[in-house]
DNA sequence: CTGGTCCCCGTTTTT
DNA sequence: CGGGGACCAG
């Protein structure tokens, strides 16, 4: 199997063929990080003999699971590819379906999304009384998560909370456990922690997992909080062979329990760790690296590495310094322009931003310069209302017990069915101990309590959920949504509350009952709780992604793990990036530059840094100071203002001083022939000939030590020095 | 119970 | 500036 790691460099090869025991891979951005991986999986196959079923590995995306199973499939064919490839929630899923039941969990349980999970803490904030104005749900819902991911149940919450707010959360938090114990329903934290209660509890169940996996490996190993890390070590229990390939300097998650102490202390984990780096950079160019390699150098908690690359200089990276944001996008939008008069297609064109709010200002001005554009993974499409509304049709149909999604759709669309009587019937469900469908259709119960024509119209709604219900087991997921849809005439209700985006959301349905369709095909006819399940687990920059003309727009958050010929990168001011709610404390400034790091990282071949001198917040324009993190870019790698002007774009305000760099984005130089010009690559030259006008200016220059280049000064800035 | 109005508040990042 | 929630008048 050599011509496996014949094409691999030494570190890579060593990482691959690493005997059995724990393994660590500190592995920079764009060095080889999954093609390790994928061929580590590979060799393993091979050279151990182990059976695709011996092995489970782990990702943080669903994009990065499809990406690895497709990638090894390549190297060893689809049936020989391990069947346990996939997210920490899916795996969790997946062991909780099968084993679930030692927990007391019932196999049809459903999956709490967020929003689902914000709702019943809201009803629970209400029945307790609890002031959702002082206590916010959100905030409520994030120390949850946080108790959660370190294994921390309501009790030892209770026990350790400080202060009236985590108090008052505590008690939530038991209040909210009962609610999902009752809605037969898991949120997205319990499918981890869960999972590892179940092998901690049931020893043999764990001796199932642990023994029947040779082999645990991890991807993105940085990210993963406290929790996954007991499970990973759950997994890893019997043999010990753990291979975890990370990038401290990448670890952007911490806002989400992730522990870079996994990866600083992993050593102490496991003793006799092999420790291995990988440092060479098949993705940057030479100045992009320094760039990436001097910033984060100010970091402290690092292990500490240096990429480099045998591959070429390259440019060096642009910093667009702008007066407002408004000009920030127009200046976005001339730079865009002039990279597709180069050999690029838009797709090679990736705008980055810190904060999802930043790309309204960005889509408005592509929009209006026609220029296609792709928001990847912002709003989800399967958190959009009428997505979310269908969907929750579907999780009452699967699961009887679902509160949430049955006070979401009972009046919905209108059925005159208000807060006062679904108040009412939830009441008569909860004292009898019943589903609110049980309550329903118990004869006389809600005589009790309701009108009879409000009884009625409580009857009719279930008897419709349960005629659904009865012939689902026969029905084709996708047949059964289009027959929802119809029975409730759904498209109607989206015309009768707002005629403007109907037909947009109309759309959405459409799309649903595709992916439905979609599912069906690929399952093979797949039941109803299997689509759910998986619609549950899926973030949409899997969904609709067909974005090859399109320019793309995403956090940088959702860069991480993707390379891109040219990218820009908007926003590099303080309080915007580092973002204001961290520059307070040295690791949270430190994750802000981890954030940047990886940005830079992202970029094949080119760099725009753009930053605006204010910008509306709340609708009001604040000033904003150029970021902290473009001064710890070296000069020389900065390309135009780095020698003479010394970079005026970083003092503030811009306003007279930005200009010279505005003008070079906004073409408000006039060249002429005789012209002495300074280019930011060729140095100093006279101009020979000016053609062309606009976009298509064309300028022919001598210059004094490259001879006669012709530049376009759209994306080739020159600077008149005369 | 519905539909309208007003006011508040906000924005970090996601499985 | 925009969305969402609270509140009030039919």
């Amino acid at each position: 199997m050599t011509n496996l790691v014949a094409a691999l460099n030494a570190a890579q090869q060593e990482a691959v063929t690493a005997s059995a025991g724990p393994v660590l891979v500190v592995a920079g951005a764009g060095t080889g990080k999954t093609r390790v991986l994928t061929t580590r999986i590979a060799w393993l196959l091979a050279e151990s003999k182990l059976h695709p079923a011996q092995i489970i590995a782990f990702t943080f995306t669903n994009r990065a699971a499809r990406e690895m199973r497709s990638r090894v499939a390549d190297l060893v064919g689809a049936e020989s590819s391990p069947y346990w490839i996939g997210t920490f929630h899916a795996t969790g899923l997946k062991i909780l379906r099968a084993h679930g039941d030692r927990l007391g969990l019932e196999r049809n349980f459903t999956i709490y999304d967020t929003d689902d999970s914000l709702r019943t803490l809201k009803r629970v904030a209400g029945e307790l009384g609890v002031d959702v104005k002082q206590i916010s749900p959100p905030l409520v819902r994030g120390l949850i998560s946080r108790w959660k991911n370190e294994d921390c149940g309501p009790a030892a919450a209770a026990a350790g909370a400080h202060g009236h707010i985590e108090e008052q959360a505590a008690r939530l938090y038991t209040a909210y456990e009962e609610q999902l114990r009752a809605c037969n329903a898991l949120d997205f934290d319990d499918l981890i922690l869960r999972t590892v209660h179940l092998l901690e509890q049931h020893d043999d169940v764990r001796l199932h997992y642990a023994g029947r996996f040779q082999h645990v490996l991890v991807d993105e190993f940085q990210d993963t909080n406290p929790l996954q890390f007991i499970l990973i070590k759950a997994l890893a229990s019997e043999h010990g062979n753990i291979f975890a390939v990370g990038d401290d300097d990448q670890s952007i998650y911490s806002w989400r329990g992730a522990s870079i102490a996994n990866m600083l202390n992993f050593e102490e984990f496991f003793p006799g760790t092999r420790l291995l780096r990988l440092e060479q950079n098949y993705r940057s160019t030479g100045l992009i690296l320094r760039a990436a390699n001097a910033v984060i150098a100010h970091n402290r908690q690092r292990k500490g590495k240096n990429l480099w690359t045998s591959g070429a200089e390259g440019e060096r990276l642009r910093i667009v310094s702008c007066v407002d944001a408004e000009e920030e996008a127009a200046s976005l939008v001339t730079a865009v322009q002039a990279e597709l008069t180069r050999d690029l297609k838009r797709s090679d064109l990736t705008v980055l931003y810190r904060t999802n709010a930043q790309s309204r200002l960005l889509e408005d001005a592509l929009r209006r310069a026609t220029i296609p554009y792709l928001i990847v993974g912002s709003v989800h499409f399967y958190e959009r209302r009428e997505v979310r509304d269908l969907l929750a049709y579907l999780k009452l149909v699967a699961n009887p017990r679902d509160l949430v999604s049955a006070l979401r759709v009972i009046n919905t669309p209108r059925r005159k069915l208000g807060d006062v009587t679904v108040g009412r019937l939830a009441e008569l469900a909860a004292r009898e101990d019943l589903t609110l469908g049980e309550a329903a259709t118990r004869p006389g119960l809600l005589e009790e309590q309701l009108p009879p024509a409000a009884a009625r119209r409580v009857r009719a709604f279930f008897s419709m959920v349960a005629a659904w219900r009865a012939a689902e087991p026969e029905t084709a997921v996708p047949s059964l949504l289009e027959r929802i849809i119809a029975e409730i005439d759904y498209l109607q209700h989206l015309a009768a509350t707002d005629a403007d985006s109907a037909s947009d959301r109309g759309e959405n349905v459409a799309e649903l009952v595709n992916a439905a369709h979609a599912f069906h095909e690929a399952s093979g006819g797949g039941r109803l709780a299997q689509f759910l399940e998986q619609v549950a687990l899926i973030s949409d920059q899997d969904a609709l992604t067909d974005g090859e003309g399109a320019v793309r727009l995403m956090t940088i958050h959702t860069a991480k793990g993707l390379e891109f010929p040219v990218v820009f990168i908007t926003g590099c001011e303080d309080d915007l990036l580092p973002h204001a709610s961290s520059v307070w404390e040295d690791h949270l400034l430190e994750e802000e530059r981890r954030l940047f790091y990886v940005a830079l990282t992202r970029a094949r071949r080119r760099v725009y840094l753009l930053h605006a001198g204010r910008r509306r917040r709340a609708g009001v324009y604040e000033p904003s100071l150029a970021s902290r993190f473009l001064r710890e870019i070296p000069a020389e790698l900065v390309a135009g203002a780095a020698e003479a002007a010394a970079r005026p774009a970083l003092r503030q305000p811009a306003a007279s001083e930005a200009a010279w760099e505005a003008d070079v984005y906004h073409d408000e130089i006039h060249y002429y022939a005789g012209q002495t010009v300074l280019h930011s690559t060729f140095g100093s030259g006279v101009v020979a000939r000016v053609e062309g006008s606009g976009d298509n200016l064309l300028v022919t220059v001598e210059f004094n030590d490259h001879g006669r280049k012709q530049v376009l000064p759209k994306y080739a800035p020159l600077r008149p020095l005369d």
